[in-house]
DNA sequence: GGTACGGTCTGGTCCGGACCAGTTGCCAGA
DNA sequence: TCTGGCAACTGGTCCGGACCAGACCGTACC
């Protein structure tokens, strides 16, 4: 039985061997095989690559992950078919409404420098020097208060923030200006109801029912922004699609950013 | 050096040792181990429950991709910051409470045949038998309630709904008996604050702020479930990764609910 | 023709060993 | 006292083997 050739040679090196075989293996599904095609037979791939099972089990475990293969037992291991909709996207407040066709504002309140509390200190990765700025703004959308936005974000990678306009997109503001893009974000939501100060700046009744986003936003794997909004629940909504990929007992899922 | 007495035995069978052990760490680390604390070092594991050493990976790898524990290079394995958050993926209600290491109840409240609203026949797709099971039901986490569930499912596709346990989790029992997988879902979600029903009902305050969800579930393309769940904002909380194309549900704000 | 039964593919689980690579503390030498 | 280095942890990678379980197909039997 002849032994297939491999495109690339899988080495020993700093590199793990079953990140390279992953890499191999992304592309060939990506470009050489289709949605539904079967990928070569894990006993294959070790003869072709010359690596143990353990290992070429390890690549298609994190390719699984990653949504782009699955397997069936007894079978074989296929390429998933690309979901439809686009999965995610790190919209801006302003992005956001300007999609829904509403006119985004935004009232500045303050903008200082300050000694932000440990958790959000630690969320940034301050280190010594530990002030970061405090920008607390309420921003509407045709002239009506939808969120209250209370943000920190380091002085040492936003030099001199104060003295630009605040009073639009911040994410535009750091691309153009600081040329840092927003590229992953972790964020977590819950319930709250409006407290009296909440409920002015909102322009809305005491105890209106509130949706609380705390957002942390990475710029190259660092922390740039910490972010508690507060959205008129009676006002807002989030939509969202649930696929079935991570339904069964997940195995295994590397680390999505540092 | 004296061999730990592990508190359970992983044995071979049906269940895989790995999944076992899991089940035992999870256990630990939730309720004998706090945040941050170290879990036993995988050679400890491997000793106490006398498994390979893969064995123990594989079952801690399947802890981290649920968000229960971290591993550090070199210092060993401990037990992740204690969130009360869900992962935003299509999980049932039972999966997320015990992948918390919550023990999960519900008190069912009523089911019976009736007539569902306009919105929700056509959302269920219900042709001239206009009939769908309405199944009230309040979900519980160690006792405590937690979630309030109004759910309308077809007759045609669940006949003798009523017939079966409905204390536990519905997508086992459908997957179960009626051989039909949630496969994907649309949902919703904003702010409400409790009135007094709802309030009596989750015993909590009149106005306690809530997360409602309403979710439309789909099986091999039908719809299957159409639910208003009613979580104690105070008591839960969503978390969800935001980045550039991979996983990870899309979070798109829509305008403001009918 | 239909059916039951194996081979023989596939992935799933598990073992025990080996070595590499960060982390930390202890101890000897400067 | 300070510092460098070693030793003893930790997890990370990788091997090659073994057996189990699901899927498939051809064949021999009814």
């Amino acid at each position: 039985m002849p032994k297939n050739r491999p495109d690339r040679v899988i080495t020993d090196g700093p590199r793990p061997k079953h990140a390279q075989l992953s890499d191999v293996l992304a592309d060939l599904a990506v470009h050489e095989l289709g949605p539904d095609a079967a990928i070569p037979s894990e006993r294959d791939l070790m003869t072709t690559y010359d690596v143990s099972r353990a290992t070429v089990r390890k690549a298609i475990e994190s390719l699984i992950a990653d949504g782009l293969l699955h397997r069936i037992h007894g079978k074989g291991t296929f390429v998933a078919t690309p979901r439809l909709e686009s999965r995610l996207h790190l919209a801006s407040f302003s992005q956001d409404m300007r999609r829904r066709g509403l006119t985004p504002s935004t009232r500045l309140l303050s903008v200082e420098l300050d000694e932000p509390p440990a958790d959000v200190a630690k969320a940034l990765d301050l280190s010594a020097d530990g002030t970061a700025w405090r920008v607390d703004r309420v921003r509407l959308a045709d002239g009506e208060p939808i969120a209250l936005e209370n943000g920190w974000y380091p002085k040492r990678l936003l030099p001199g923030l104060d003295r630009h306009d605040l009073g639009g997109s911040l994410y535009e503001l750091f691309a153009d200006v600081y040329d840092l893009t927003i590229e992953t974000a972790e964020q977590t939501l819950w319930g709250e109801t409006a407290d009296t100060t909440t409920a002015k700046r909102l322009d809305a009744p005491v105890h209106t029912p509130l949706l609380v986003f705390r957002r942390i936003s990475y710029s190259a794997g660092r922390p740039l922004e910490y972010v508690v909004s507060r959205y008129r629940g009676d006002r807002s909504q989030l939509h969202m699609s649930l696929g079935r990929d991570d339904l069964g007992p997940s195995s295994t899922s590397e680390g999505k950013h540092p």
